[in-house]
DNA sequence: TTCACCCGTCGAAGCGCTTCGAAACCGCTT
DNA sequence: AAGCGGTTTCGAAGCGCTTCGACGGGTGAA
């Protein structure tokens, strides 16, 4: 194995300008860096992976993204863009973290100091991560707001706001029966924290303006969506309006409402709560609540980098949600 | 951060005694050894991750996934799952890299050590990055073949011949006039390795076949989808099958023919090239050659720690591709 | 009882690296 | 010629860990 002090005595300085020169963390002159360089490349060096970051400040970040079933996959995938992307901007690699439950990789992140910080997706109300979290050893970001939420810097979209957003939008119009469509089953049984206060904002909305409501979680086939809207029509037979939060189904359901007849938004206005790029590309340009994803990420980062630094950070930062009309909303019976 | 000295104060032993209880390197009483791992229970003790870890080697690999526009989202989604999954197999973590072009991302990743190895995706067929794959200094695999894979250890669908695959398909049913709708015509100016591919085994085996023939680069939008139906129902009269490598397009163009009076597969039948799930689910399941994003990541994987391990390595894999028959490929004329 | 002989343990040295403090050097001004 | 501020480089100490050599105290044989 080659090491820095076979560097230094090739590029003729001492091991520790050759760390330097290698970290960056003092400044080192052009040429001696140079030579340093030349001298790693020839002789094929690439420090001890250990010993690197002995000192602390990985400069990575990682990034927990648990693959559970019936999670936005979309969501996601623009969530860790968005936060490489910022934590490139903030000098940060980013890890990512798939595992199932996810716990057993931040704890193994957080001890092995692999990662300095992590940001953490899908925030169930009494997630299990959270004491880890909580814990003085490792700065986190959650994105998604538990039940608890003291003594964490969560991000969010307001998701209760949102699904108030949505009902005022047709009460508005003048739609006095409506539905929602939620995501698949088992997020509400995890209790994720965003689908059920978007679930709490659209009841005490709808109970609010005196709307007859009804929610159904829903899965992402197109079997699944056929089978709703039939359901929804038999027991809800005056309901002129539903939201959606459950973006795979958006296309199955339309599709499923068109084959029944049920004309969009002629004889039923829906609302999405989706990425505005969703809704905008939808075969039916669709009204909806944007999910910020990309802007989340940044957001996670910011506050990351700040509590890195040490500086103060707000405890929980809630983005108001944003109405846009498309072509899927219009006035009960016109 | 909790030591191995603090281990060894807490079970009454010398830090070199924790050190051998724990490698197992000498004998150490039952006894010893007992109060040496409860010891690392109760404080929750993880080896500093430099020495543990048979002295090279950081467990980490960098995975280069360049956000182009046009790429393939869900597809790169998969891989990137597939891929951490895997190494989380092999005890590694996953380090994110989405850079514009990805070649600082890997260069940097390989002069900090950062990452012992590096899985690039999106290659093109003279890709910038080659050089930096072929040196010494990092252990790489592509999930896309160049030009030149000398010196490379790549992986891929073998697309050529789904390309063969997809028309020889179509010209068992009869048909005679064929188009490819590919990927966004910057796909292709970039020369998108796989992209590329497909195109040259959709070519041959067109002319092979004697089929007359027409490929057309295409957006994503809807508005792209109904251009290219209308141009290519003008150009074409006779055509009866069409080829659709462009998983966002599948939706809208099957949408736009739809809107044309065009039945599938009455009129025409379609061939999609995407990962199965998508052609699975589509609102009419489609004919497809599946795109095994989650293989090719764990292959990947598994050529990486070959490769680590010192073990020899085949210069290419490709994976040969596999036609599905769902419903949207039909007899000509029937 | 004495003596080899292990087994289990310890102390200390060392590994490759970072990092702190200080020395050396540079081109200027006095 | 000496002094100065600033930059660049070095030497030495230190990090958490492994590993080497040696020590102590039991054991069984003589």
């Amino acid at each position: 194995m080659v090491k820095i002090t076979d560097v230094a005595r090739r590029a003729g300085v001492s091991p520790s300008t050759v760390s330097y020169a290698l970290s960056g963390k003092r400044p080192i002159s052009d040429a001696t860096r140079r030579r340093v360089q030349a001298a790693v490349h020839e002789l094929g060096y690439r420090a001890d992976a250990g010993r690197v970051r002995a000192g602390r400040g990985s400069k990575v970040l990682a990034l927990a993204v648990p693959m559970r079933p019936g999670i936005h996959v979309p969501v996601m995938t623009r969530l860790a863009v968005s936060v490489v992307t910022a934590a490139r901007a903030h000098d940060h690699d980013v890890l990512l973290l798939t595992q199932g439950d996810g716990e057993e990789g931040i704890g193994r992140v957080a001890e092995t100091g692999l990662a300095d910080a992590v940001i953490v997706t899908d925030v169930q109300l009494h997630d299990p991560r959270l004491p880890l979290l909580r814990s003085r050893s490792l700065l986190s970001v959650p994105i998604g707001v538990p039940a608890e939420p003291e003594g964490l810097t969560c991000v969010d979209l307001d998701f209760r706001a949102a699904g108030e957003l949505c009902v005022e939008h047709l009460a508005r119009l003048g739609h006095r029966v409506v539905a929602l469509v939620g995501s698949p089953p088992e997020v509400y049984v995890r209790r994720t924290a965003f689908a059920r206060r978007l679930v709490e904002g659209f009841t005490s909305a709808a109970d609010r303006h005196r709307l007859t409501s009804a929610v159904h979680p829903c899965g992402t086939g197109r079997e699944d969506a056929r089978a709703l809207t039939e359901r929804l029509l038999r027991e809800l037979p005056a309901l002129t309006a539903v939201v959606v939060h459950n973006e795979p189904l958006l296309d199955p359901l339309t599709d499923a409402f068109e084959r029944l007849e049920v004309r969009i938004p002629g004889d039923l206005s829906l609302t999405a709560v989706c990425p505005a790029p969703v809704a905008a590309a939808a075969r039916l340009p669709l009204t909806s609540v944007a999910v910020p994803s990309a802007e989340l990420g940044a957001r996670a980062v910011r506050l990351l980098m700040r509590k890195l630094s040490g500086a103060p950070v707000p405890g929980a930062t809630l983005l108001p949600p944003r109405l846009t009309e498309r072509a899927s909303t219009a006035p009960r019976g016109v």
